[in-house]
DNA sequence: CGACAGGTGCTTGTATACAAGTACTGTCCG
DNA sequence: CGGACAGTACTTGTATACAAGCACCTGTCG
C-alpha cells in the first residue's frame, strides 16, 4: 500500500489502527514497521507517530545511481549465449506491455519482470532482489510520474529497443538504451514536485509533530 | 558479533538466551533478528530456532558483483574537482592503514571508511549505505580470508594504489585497480571453504533441525 | 485577563503470558 | 523385542498489559 501511493506520503500510521483494521494485535503489525523503516519507506518517531516517509530526492538519485550502476554492469557481463527460456519469457513480457487499455499496476509488474528478467540473463537475478529493496523512493516517484501522464507507452517503446540490442549482441547500444531509459524518470520528477510539493521531502530535519483534530463521528 | 565472527556461522541463537544474556525481554531480540534476517545474516525457522546463516558463496558473488558494479560507476562519476577535506581524510586513513601491529578488526574499520570515503568523492555517499547492508556474506568471508593469511598489508598497498590513480585523475587506471582489489577476495574464499567446509552453505535446502543435548552443568 | 499546573488521550517501547509446533524420551502394551 | 503414545522441554508466533513521553485541553489561581 505505501508502494501503490494507496498510502500516500507524509500519512499517520497508528500501530493500532493497523492493528484494528487488520485484525491482528500490534506486535506483527509493529514487525512489519519495523522491516518497512529499514527500507525507508516508513519513518518512525518514538512517543510521537509512525509515518509514510516523504518522497525524499535525495533517495530517489540515490536508488538510481544503485540502480543504474547495477543494470549496466549487468549488461556487460551477458554470456555470449543467452539462456532461450528467459529469452522467451521476456518476449512475452513485451508484447503484453504493448496490448491497449493496460493498467498502470499491471504495467509496474510486467516493468519490473522485464528488469529483473535482463538481470537474470547475465546470471544476476539475486542481485536485483537488493536493488528492488533498495528503491522505494525511486519506485514512488515513477508511480507519480506515471500517474501524471500516464503513457506507459513511451517506456514500453524503450524497453523493446533495449531488448534487441540485448538480443542482437549489441552491448554499447543496449547500454545507452538503458541509461536513456532510466533517467527519464528525473525528467518527471521536477515537474510533478511543482504539482504536490506535500508528498516530497523538502527538509529531513523537519519532523512531524502531533495535532489534536475534532471530526464529526 | 555476528559480522566479527564471534558468534560463527551456524550457531544456534535462542531468543530467550539472548534477551537473558542482554537483561532485556525478548522483544527487542525479537525486533533485531527480524532486521539481522531482512539482510540474510541470520535465518528463523518458526517452532525449530534462529541460526547465524552460513556463508552462502553464491550470497557472495551477488554481494561482489552489486559492490563492484557500484564502487566502479562512483568513479566513472567522479567531479573534476575533489573535495580536499576528503582527500586528507583518506589520505589520514592510508597512513594509519600501513602502521605496524595493526589488529585486524582496525583495519577492518579503516578499510570500510576508506571505500566509503572513496564513494563520497563522487557525492554518492548514501549509496554506500546501502551498499553495505547487502555485503554481509561478503564481509564475513572476508574477515575468514584475512585470518587465515593476516596480511593486510597487500590490502592496504592496492588502497593506495586506488587513491593514488583518483587523485591524479586517472580514472581507467583506477578501475583497473579498484577491480583487481575487489576480486582478490574470491581467490581466498575457495582456501578458506577447503579448510573450513562447515562455516559455508552447501544445499540452500536443507535445514538444521534441533537436537537434545546432555550437557555438564 | 494571563500564567500555570494537572488531567486526558494519544503515541511508541518493553515485558510478559500464552498458543502452536517440533523433537526427543520414557513407558506401556502387544 | 518393537511400535504406539503420552509427556517434556524447547522453539518461535501472537496477544496483551504496562511504562514512558508528547501535545493539547481545561480548571484554577493570581
Amino acid at each position: 500500500m505505501v508502494l501503490t501511493l494507496q498510502l500516500p506520503p507524509g500519512a499517520a500510521l497508528s500501530e493500532n489502527e493497523l492493528a484494528a483494521s487488520l485484525g491482528v494485535s500490534r506486535t506483527p503489525v509493529r514487525e512489519s514497521l519495523i522491516l518497512l523503516a529499514q527500507e525507508g519507506l516508513v519513518q518512525v518517531f518514538p512517543q510521537i507517530g509512525s509515518f509514510v516517509s516523504r518522497v525524499d530526492p535525495a533517495q530517489v538519485a540515490d536508488a538510481q545511481f544503485l540502480r543504474e550502476a547495477v543494470e549496466l554492469a549487468a549488461l556487460d557481463d551477458l554470456p555470449p549465449d543467452l539462456d532461450p527460456a528467459v529469452l522467451k519469457e521476456l518476449r512475452d513480457n513485451l508484447e503484453r506491455q504493448q496490448r491497449e487499455g493496460l493498467g498502470l499496476e499491471e504495467f509496474f509488474d510486467l516493468d519490473e519482470a522485464f528488469h529483473q528478467g535482463l538481470m537474470r540473463l547475465s546470471g544476476h537475478g539475486n542481485a536485483w532482489t537488493t536493488v528492488a529493496a533498495a528503491k522505494g523512493h525511486l519506485d514512488r516517484a515513477r508511480r507519480l510520474g506515471l500517474y501524471e501522464n500516464a503513457s506507459p507507452a513511451v517506456f514500453a517503446d524503450q524497453h523493446r529497443e533495449i531488448f534487441d540490442a540485448v538480443a542482437g549482441g549489441d552491448v554499447s547500444l543496449a547500454r545507452t538504451a538503458m541509461r536513456t531509459h532510466l533517467r527519464a524518470v528525473f525528467s518527471d520528477i521536477e515537474r510533478i514536485r511543482a504539482h504536490s510539493p506535500e508528498l516530497f521531502a523538502t527538509d529531513s530535519s523537519t519532523v512531524p509533530v502531533r495535532r489534536n483534530v475534532v471530526v464529526w463521528e
